[in-house]
DNA sequence: AGTTCGATCGCCT
DNA sequence: GGCGATCGAACTG
């Protein structure tokens, strides 16, 4: 796959988080020997967006998404998940993009013995704390590059088509009617 | 220092 | 569809 695939520049990253949350759609995260396809995001926005953690301000959880673009930021939420975002717009800008569900592509008898409670393989990275667990991700990658980092985001040279989708996005109180949640449409390892 | 509640998941009915 | 698990960040006083 490395030969068939670019990893992509910072400047993907250092643009609108919508923009660039939904041409997340169809890229390939890799970790590891673990890989899989991006199908389902949110954009969480920076200040006036009060579902997004962004929107206190810096606080020590925080601070990466006030960083420069092209950053991991990994939260852990409910005593018991990890997610991960990526951190978009330009340094001093905050900007979030939530990683909801990957296709899972390389490494599945890893991403097996990480969520050993799932029977089948669209149970294994079909929501943000699943896709954490299957592709390896925790707290301690808060903060890694995306560009030149443990983790890294790939541009496949063939990238086939798709028609995406669009509504309001998931779990969250503030801000519930927003359209920030993009999938691609019809793809089985959606979460929801 | 104490309280609240969350960008979830899996099990139960 | 409902709810319990589990704990840290943020807010209150």
């Amino acid at each position: 796959m490395a030969a068939e695939s670019k990893v992509l520049p910072r400047s993907f990253y250092a643009r609108g988080t919508v923009e660039v949350a939904r041409e997340c759609l169809g890229k390939v995260i890799v970790h590891g020997a673990t890989a899989g396809r991006i199908v389902e995001v949110e954009a969480y926005l920076g200040l006036d967006d009060l579902a997004a953690h962004s929107s206190r301000g810096i606080t020590e959880r925080t601070r990466v998404l006030f960083g420069p673009p092209g950053h991991a930021y990994v939260y852990f939420i409910y005593g018991m998940y990890d997610c991960l975002n990526f951190v978009a717009e330009e340094d001093g800008t905050p900007g979030g993009i939530l990683i909801r569900a990957v296709e899972p592509l390389s490494g599945l008898a890893i991403m097996q013995r990480r969520r050993p409670k799932a029977r089948r393989v669209e149970d294994f990275a079909s929501g943000p704390g699943k896709l954490a667990l299957a592709l390896g991700i925790t707290r301690e990658l808060n903060g890694a590059d995306l560009v030149e980092g443990p983790i890294r985001v790939r541009q496949l040279r063939d990238e086939p088509r798709f028609a995406t989708g669009c509504g309001p996005r998931i779990g969250i109180t503030k801000c519930a009617d927003l359209p920030l949640r993009f999938w691609v449409n019809g793809n089985r390892f959606v979460s929801r």
